[in-house]
DNA sequence: TATGAATGAGTCTTCATTCAT
DNA sequence: GATGAATGAAGACTCATTCAT
């Protein structure tokens, strides 16, 4: 093997590190994944995975760290920036199936969700740090949207959950179940019914 | 321990074995559970334990066997059953939160997810035989409103996946999250909104 | 490998499993020793070993603990019954060789000394209990004589270890050289002049 | 690191690194000590302890020789220059505390003692040209102050034991207990006593 | 020369499974 | 039938040693 003299050779490798875990505690979850696997699966060795990460629970808190907080942006760039409740959803249906198909966040999740017991420090940290401010973030959109006179709604954290929830499912089922289909869901068309049922049921009626 | 002679003996201890995997599964996950604490859990001993079940795997298989039917059962009534839509919703916002809140099958739900890796027939099998048969259910109910001419509806089987969104959003919530909420998710209110949304969405607009 | 039913039955084998340990700490030492030379040397696997030790650490602490009490037992029982101080110095004389060459306390010394650095708290509760107890019992008898107006004495603590010394470099001599000894050390006639040495220098002198 | 340009550099370095592997040694054991902390200790790298020991048994070997050697002269010069016996134990007395408190004696035989038994080799020379020659070297000097009518003594080198022992438990007790102890042992007034009770024991007694 | 990154053999410990009682 | 003692395969982690830079 190569060695990694200089400090961006070793950043580089620790992001293989963490990529290769995250593939591997998602095929077979926390403790079932060997650290020699997951070694291998970025072409190091069992020792010098150790050079990086001091243990097998300390590469799940860094894959925790390198993959949460990207997606919590993304989320709230979304939820802000949105000049209109309209345009907010429309971007959510545009970038829904691309983050659904094509990002880390299914596997992340799904490892979140199978090895959360093992981690429970983690879980309220991701729950905290991630979902609630995920959470309000959509909830202070919908606020600002029924301010606005936009929409009329009772409850805007229980409706953030609404929006959130086809997210959610098509999360997991990439995650769990995609590898089963046929043919796969067509996620563009779900979610612009889900705008779209949103925009309806959420607008003023008389 | 005393012996079990008579059938229903041994239908209540292969049962309470069941109960008991389905909670290390759930605490710990597949690969962390110890045989040895799900026999205690049962209040049996584990060489007891592998007079009912042959293996780890043998026994995972029963738990999914065993909770998965009832949840199709009742998913499947409430959709067939119902006279109208509007009933079989109201249905689905009555008995969605008492699943949620007092079944197994939150349980159920995040030990497939977090473990069904290390068996992929079984995730196949399930997503056939509950899943598929389940979200066939609601579409069919919703193709017979549209023929009914009581909603407006391009793709059943689409829409049938965000009529089932929030109830896999709040099992996952439920079976993750759930214990570190300060204050419990309203589910009947969430579901009500939910169900209100869909009438709203999907009824005829001029 | 037959199996340990009765409660004497594993009385035993925790017996000879520390009995094989002593061995083994005593010619790897601790940190080199392996579990399973140890199980094996008990002609048990090394699976078993872990049903009566929960670590490399316990068994240490039970092999002080098996070894060390009996030790400090003899030594209390010589100085305490000892009518006179003469009888007692015989009687040390006696014994000695006999307990450098066929007891275990040679081992056990040198695992403690060599290995002491890994578990200071044992090497205090040993220091404290074993040794600080037996010099305490050899300088009362020496207290006594004295007071009895047997010997003449200044310092009774440092005189204990004077008594003591040969014991102790007897002691490290048959642990780590013994082996190489092409005649034995004549133990016999050591003591005896020791002892010897002891009455004619702490008797009256004018 | 600078480089090691000059001899006298490399020789320093040099004992930088057997000092350093005798400390580590002392308070690890051989097995449990780590070439990097040696180096380290020593203000070098790891990389640069293998230019100068070839391997961990290597350095354990250097270790020996380089303080074995100096005790070995210490012993021999004091039994063989004294003029009379009562000198060289008296000059013992005076010298013994300061040894045990200042060099590195103690040490080295908790480390002899403790993991020799990897290195048989090193104990059979160690032993034979360290211990055997000190012995011999005690022994020579009793006999000829029997020989010069000082003393009065049957079998030299058991009694030369007997002259060492104090030494040999001082030393011990040194590496193993001092640092538990609340007060040090008083070791001047402990061989001064040592040295009195010899001078009367052997003495013509009439 | 000096360094420290890389490697993999080696060891403790766990636990599914077997089977004597 | 029930039990739990016995086993050994498996995996996390360490560290002596090598060698590219």
């Amino acid at each position: 093997m190569q060695r990694a003299r200089s400090e961006s050779d070793k950043t580089a490798r620790r992001r293989r590190l963490v990529a290769a875990a995250l593939d591997e505690f998602y095929e077979r979850g926390f403790t079932a994944a060997r650290m020699e696997d997951i070694a291998g699966r970025a072409d190091l060795s069992k020792g010098t995975l150790y050079l990086y990460f001091s243990s097998k629970e300390d590469l799940f808190r860094a894959l925790i760290d390198e993959y949460a907080l990207p997606n919590l942006n993304t989320l709230e760039m979304i939820s802000r920036t949105g000049p209109s409740l309209g345009a907010a959803l429309s971007a959510i249906a545009t970038f829904a199936p691309q983050v659904i198909r094509h990002s880390n966040l299914p596997k992340l999740l799904k490892v979140l969700i199978g090895d959360s017991q093992n981690f429970p420090g983690i879980v309220r940290t991701y729950r905290e740090e991630v979902i609630d401010r995920g959470l309000a973030a959509v909830s202070a959109l919908l606020q600002r949207a029924h301010d606005a006179g936009e929409i009329e709604i009772d409850d805007p954290a229980l409706t953030a959950r609404l929006v959130i929830a086809p997210m959610v499912l098509s999360i997991i089922w990439q995650a769990v179940f995609a590898h089963t289909d046929k043919t796969p869901i067509d996620l563009d068309t779900l979610f612009r019914m889900h705008v779209d049922h949103l925009k309806r049921a959420l607008s003023y009626q008389e």
